[in-house]
DNA sequence: TATGAATGAGTTTTCATTCAT
DNA sequence: GATGAATGAAAACTCATTCAT
């Protein structure tokens, strides 16, 4: 549980984070309207008022985690290594969203729940499409290339590697990303 | 909304059908626990009793929707056409799964609500990559080729037919899955 | 199940009988409130509509069940034999209440539920110790004795009868009322 | 009404005895199933959703009410004075069981709702006829003695004892417990 | 800050009863 | 008579939220 990101040392206002450990949990779980105040504040061994001291409102719960416990890093990668698939592969390893499995299945799950979550998804999802096309382009001899294809090839790989961990919770079967990025190199230099 | 695919007609007792009808629209549009079964009642335009008369459990609303109205075909394509990327579009399709897209929506994003939905989604997206699979070996020369290749080609294909209106839904990009397909049967082909 | 004394043949109002012998199985086993009018009818084999059929109320149900399936009889039993101990054992096997076990219990139970019930209980227990009381005198020698002696023993005698069933249900001890004849009829043999 | 047995101070959070108290007296009337908690609530003079703060499903009510306000006691009384008349009369008096009339009702009447009541009935009835049991022994001359006898006779003031109460709301006929002590000695008296 | 009792609006569920066929 | 769909009032239960301490 919890952001899986290292332990919070034991703080005076530990609680908080205590609170988001079982809250994160339990939307990944669950769900968030399945998932009581009540409920979070028994996991995570507060009393139930204290949730709502540190959250007015349950949807404040929801609104930190996604804004505290993801991040979309802004700066670029640093120019692209050799090759396409080489740059996609480095992407999967280094995406540009900082968050466990339980927040990627938050947000894919409660993007309709609230504003604060859908604007993210899209912001995380433009952010990744736009960098898999930059390094895809690497791969298209000549920087020309057929357009719908590179659209679809980025499109594609941006949702493997957002929809990773729900694909495989939903279906048990894992998708490895260094290979579809490879499969997407390999197919996209053939053209152009 | 509504079954999506042909109206009943207006026949005694399509009560029924118009609780699943308001059910499905309501599913997919807010979610499963967000709905209440009263809602469901007033969009159906009947008493909130015979919503309990049909279904004695909320949870029977959505398990019967699952089962009614999403089919996963078991009988196989018919031999597949001249090359690889011809047979996959043939496959998006035709779908193995009967489904409006609501229902694919809901099948989707309420996965984890009930074993049911759970036990469905495995058996859609088990038979589509196995179909996927069986196209896709088409592309490979001689038959022979890297199996792990082939599974991630045949697993992304899928989570892109099976995701496409969640993906579209909740990113605000449309992946053709055509163009997927000629991707994936090109970037196949290059090995073997 | 059923009143327990012999089979009716199939006739065509056959039904109503079955639900009778429904309504006292459940009546006596979970109680009437928590008995649905549905438990009866699939418990006696016959659709929901029918139990309205013949009663149109549900308490109607119980009514009929305590009218018409436990009697008392008005008629005084033959001059009592030699002694009281004989005398009483008698009554104990001819209780002027013809009524199987599952009734007893639906009229101890039920008899706040409504009038007709709790006026039944009155008059068998009224019947029933003016019974006692009788064969009880002739254990007095003399016939004269102690008016409050005889009272208790009577009403003593009246409540193991009556209660006989639901004391072995509730407790688990199962009374011989032969023996408490004999009890009674010695205990006031020492007095009078 | 209440538990009958002193009244409680005014003490912070005592809307729990409240509510236990309006249930109490309740479901002695009118029954349990029959008593809406909306009208514990009413009667406790407390909202409706503190009851369940107290008691998560209604049937916790019943159950708290009976392992709360009902008390076997364990402790073996005083060896018996002279007679076995008077130690019966005394066992009468001194009932193991510490519990209003109502609550006595409510025990005997609910007994089929909820395992837990029938439970404490049944230790309940043990421990009265094994106490009955030892007070009548010192009537049976030299201890020996009809066992048959000296079973019925204890199992029959136990009976006595636990369904006064309810013996006399559904007849109106009252038993005097000391009589029937009187009765049961005496007659036993003569065997032996 | 911290706590858990208190509140009440909303939801699910129950079910007697009606009634068209 | 027989049937099961239809109805709605009432009940149980849920739970976010408030608040006195």
């Amino acid at each position: 549980m919890g952001s899986g990101y290292g332990r919070r040392v034991d703080s005076p206002s530990d609680a908080r984070s205590r609170i988001l450990d079982a809250a994160e949990e339990l939307f990944a779980g669950g769900g968030y309207d399945a998932t009581p105040t009540a409920r979070i504040a028994a996991v995570a061994g507060v009393p139930k008022g204290l949730v709502f001291h540190y959250f007015p409102r349950k949807i404040d719960v929801l609104v930190s985690l996604v804004d505290e416990r993801t991040l979309v890093t802004e700066e670029d990668p640093e120019p692209a290594p050799g090759d396409a698939a080489r740059a996609l592969s480095k992407l999967a390893r280094r995406l540009p969203l900082t968050a466990s499995p339980s927040m990627r299945r938050i947000l894919f799950r409660e993007a309709d729940t609230h504003r604060s979550v859908k604007d993210r998804i899209h912001g995380l999802n433009s952010e990744i499409i736009r960098r898999a096309r930059f390094a895809l382009e690497l791969a298209l001899p000549g920087g020309r290339g057929d357009a719908a294809r590179l659209e679809a090839a980025a499109a594609t790989f941006a949702a493997v590697l957002l929809y990773q961990e729900s694909i495989a919770h939903l279906t048990g079967h894992t998708i490895d990303a260094d290979v579809v990025a490879d499969l997407m190199a390999t197919a996209l230099a053939q053209f152009g």
